[in-house]
DNA sequence: TTGATACATCAAATAAACTTGATGTATGAT
DNA sequence: ATCATACATCAAGTTTATTTGATGTATCAA
């Protein structure tokens, strides 16, 4: 058996932060452009506080970035961190497993 | 900004499947081959209904397969629906999100 | 037909995630 | 200085996920 050789909490922590549709919706607003809470806010019609619980989750989980400018907190997405992601399920792929099962027992 | 045409629900669910520890290391056994659940039990060395448990969420988010044969029941990764979640994030990378901030007011 | 094995399912208990409304903090405008 | 804005954080309540041990069902062997 090969080794995934990715930290294993990484792997799991970010597909945790992205099974959430909010938080899904958030990153897809962020794929075009940095965005700051309030205009996510508006855009999603959520609460700042409910907004902002979904955005710390997501930065714990590296998939998105901050920036402070002046009172605004504008957000972007930490590219990186997807395409880990991407790779992680990418090697599912490099095993075909047509293999049979070996007999149980 | 362009559409996401998955079914968000069918995203978010598979990426919720594979957000814990447990069930990433059915996955990982998974790749090389088909297995029963006594086997998944003794590698995994966790309770069996702890791991029908677990079995039964990867089932429900089309990641695994199961085929009975006999008394036993073999679990095996359904590779299309790791594709979809792979594609799923690859389309994070055709955007390169170094657009600047539009001013937020 | 009895008993053992392999598994699923269930109910109860626990734990983790999420929501809400309120409060705190920094910034910038007046 | 004072006030409003933009945001984070917190505590309490609610919902959802997970674990555990017990029970149920089908299959196979004797």
């Amino acid at each position: 058996m090969q080794a995934i050789t990715q930290d294993s909490t990484q792997i799991w922590a970010g597909f945790r932060a992205l099974s959430d549709p909010l938080r899904l919706q958030i990153t897809e607003l962020l794929r075009s452009q940095e965005l700051c809470v309030c205009e996510l806010c508006d855009q999603l019609n959520v609460s700042q506080s409910k907004l902002s619980f979904h955005l710390k989750n997501l930065k714990e989980a590296s998939l998105i970035r901050s920036r402070q400018e002046g009172r605004w907190m504008y957000y972007s997405l930490n590219l990186a961190q997807f395409v880990i992601l991407e790779q992680y399920l990418t090697e599912y792929r490099r095993f075909d497993p047509i293999l049979p099962a070996t007999d149980c027992k």
